[in-house]
DNA sequence: TATTGTTATACTCTATAACTATA
DNA sequence: TATAGTTATAGAGTATAACAATA
C-alpha cells in the first residue's frame, strides 16, 4: 500500500501549532477574564514573583519574548500599581521592575488558579509522562533554534 | 527545601507556546522566502493534495482554521492561479477548491523541502520518541479543546 | 429562518526601524 | 560609537458582526 508521504495530519510543525493553540486561548482568554492580563502581562508578572527585581533586558530573556512586548506589558502592569520601577545605579539607561504589594496579592491569587489548570489539561498524564513531554518540547524547541 | 510551586519555566502552556513559536517562526520564514506562501495558505495547498476537493467548510474543519481564513487563503492561491473553483451543483451557497496543474507542481516542490525540515527537527529522536511526541500532542489538544 | 461564504472591523502578537538618554 | 529602553509602524493571526446568496 502506497500512501502519501506528507499529510497535514501528521506533520508535527501542524500538529505542535493545533495543541498550542488550543491551550494558549484556554490559557489566555481565562487570564484576561478573570485577571484581566494578557499573556505577555502574566508573564512578566510570574517571573518577577520568582526574582525580585530584574531589568527590562533580563525580563526579556527570562520570558522569551522581545524587549518592546516587555515595555508594553511593563507599562500597562505599572499603570494598574502591579509592578514599581527602581533606579538602577550602575546604568542609568536601565531600570529595575519589581512587584508592588498589589501585584504580589494578585500574583497569589493567580498562581493557584494557573497551576489548577496546568493540573486539569494534564489530568491523564503519569508523572513519567509530564516528565516525557516536557523534555520532548525542550529538544523541539533548542533544534528550531540553533542551525536550520 | 521549599521552593516555588510555580515557575514559569516548568509551566506546559508556557513550553508548549515557547516550542510552537521556535518551530512557527522557522516555518513560515521558509514558506514565505521560498514559495511565497503564509502558512494558511500552504495548509489549504496540503489539504487540497490529499483530497481532490473540498468546499470551504470542508476545508476549514481540515486545517483547523476558521472560514474567515480559508476565505482569505482561497483568495489568495486563486490569484494566483494555484488552485481553481468548482460549482457545488448540491448546493449553489457552496463551491468546491481544487488545485490546478501549477498547485500540484508547487506542492510537489513544497512537500519535499517540508519534510525535510521535519527530519531536521527531529533528527535527535528515535521513531519511538516521535510516536510518544504526537501521541502526548494530541492529549493535551483534546483536554484543552473539550470542557474546562 | 437558517446556513454558506465574503467583507469589514478590530485586537493581539511579532518584527523592523527610528528615536532618547545614557555609556 | 554602542547600548538600554521607548515609540511608531506594519504584517500576520484570530475573533465578531454584518452582509449577500441560497437553502
Amino acid at each position: 500500500m502506497t500512501h502519501s508521504p506528507l499529510t497535514l495530519d501528521r506533520f508535527l510543525p501542524y500538529r505542535l501549532s493545533v495543541a498550542s493553540n488550543a491551550v494558549s486561548t484556554r490559557i489566555s482568554n481565562s487570564y484576561r477574564r478573570r485577571f484581566g492580563l494578557k499573556v505577555a502581562e502574566w508573564r512578566v508578572l510570574a517571573i518577577l514573583a520568582e526574582s525580585a527585581q530584574l531589568t527590562p533586558q533580563a525580563l526579556a530573556g527570562a520570558t522569551r519574548m522581545d524587549k518592546i512586548s516587555i515595555s508594553r506589558a511593563s507599562g500597562a502592569l505599572g499603570a494598574r500599581g502591579l509592578i514599581e520601577v527602581r533606579p538602577n545605579h550602575d546604568d542609568r539607561r536601565s531600570h529595575y521592575l519589581a512587584l508592588t504589594a498589589e501585584g504580589r496579592a494578585l500574583y497569589a491569587e493567580i498562581a493557584p488558579a494557573a497551576l489548577a489548570l496546568e493540573t486539569r489539561l494534564l489530568d491523564s498524564f503519569s508523572a513519567e509522562e509530564r516528565a516525557q513531554l516536557a523534555a520532548l518540547l525542550r529538544r523541539i524547541e533548542v533544534a528550531a533554534e540553533s542551525g536550520l
